[in-house]
DNA sequence: AATTCTCTCAACCGCTTTCAA
DNA sequence: GTTGAAAGCGGTTGAGAGAAT
């Protein structure tokens, strides 16, 4: 009953990724890309099932031939045995982290601002704001997330997933991007600029680091748009999604009214362009 | 120096979605 | 229309590093 497992669990490898299995699978798809990710790990190396080692540097691969007889060959390793890994392990392991265009390091002002933006118009669709923000990828955004922006703003009084304030606030009633403005001061005993030697987009060592909640949104058709992005859009927006009740997708006015996005702008085939 | 605590993030798990037969 | 396999996604876990005691 129930799913096949992806993998057989007791030959596969788990855990941290060796240098040397990553050296195979950006081998194998730099050479072939990456079709089916759980034919993956076979394709990935030699899949041996009649085979015996020779030594500790070569093994002995042997066939059956059509006239009854054996053929033996002698593989030496390069590099050669199959990954022992899930075809989905494989996946991640490209995705998040060795893909050439995987951005690391770490998050400027810019990507915050931009993450909290969309968060607030897209909840956790992690893969979607990742898709915003060329380099970072859905894994990184959310764990990002959930160790830096969520606990900041947890402290500024803003409730991570409905972008409200979590207490009274003094400032606009009902403008959550003044609401989460207050997030950006991270407490009376907190500065509000940054010292003047601060290098743009980085953090200083050791401080607070600072939202300005003051960025803007602007929309405009783009034909590259995505299929399921624009079917994501249009199957959530009638009821928006939960954390956004209150902000109209299309016009892109957060606010604290309980209003969902507007029929003008659902009618669109709109599209985030930041 | 040793131990404990806290934080980060890579990796896993299980569910949902997509797609082909 | 149904089914099953594969891909994709978001939530969660746990190992390791660094900080605190």
């Amino acid at each position: 009953m129930g799913r096949k497992p992806c993998c057989d669990k007791a030959h596969t490898n788990r855990g941290a990724w060796t240098k040397e299995e990553d050296d195979r699978l950006i081998e194998y798809i730099r050479m072939n890309g990456h079709g089916s990710w759980r034919s993956l790990p076979k394709a990935a190396g030699v899949y041996v099932q009649n085979f015996v080692f020779f030594s500790s540097s070569s093994f002995l691969v042997f066939s059956r031939l059509p006239n009854g007889g054996l053929r033996f060959r002698v593989w030496f390793i390069v590099g050669l045995i199959g990954l022992l890994r899930c075809g989905k392990s494989c996946r991640l392991r490209w995705i998040n982290y060795l893909r050439p265009d995987v951005k690391r390091g770490n998050f400027t002002i810019d990507e915050d601002e931009l993450i909290i933006k969309l968060h607030k118009l897209l909840g956790n669709k992690w893969s979607l704001i990742a898709g915003r923000l060329p380099g970072r990828t859905d894994n990184e955004i959310k764990n990002h997330w959930n160790t830096h922006i969520r606990r900041r703003l947890l402290r500024g009084g803003i409730d991570p997933k409905t972008h409200q304030p979590t207490k009274p606030t003094t400032t606009e009633e009902g403008n959550c991007s003044s609401a989460l403005t207050a997030a950006t001061i991270d407490g009376a005993e907190k500065p509000p600029q940054p010292p003047p030697e601060q290098q743009p987009n980085q953090f200083p060592d050791g401080e607070e680091e600072h939202v300005n909640l003051e960025l803007t949104l602007a929309l405009f058709p783009t034909p590259s748009e995505s299929t399921a992005e624009s079917k994501l859009r249009r199957t959530t927006a009638p009821d928006g999604p939960d954390e956004d009740a209150g902000a109209c997708v299309g016009c892109c006015q957060l606010s604290n009214e309980d209003s969902h996005q507007c029929q003008k702008c659902y009618n669109q085939d709109f599209n985030l362009t930041l």
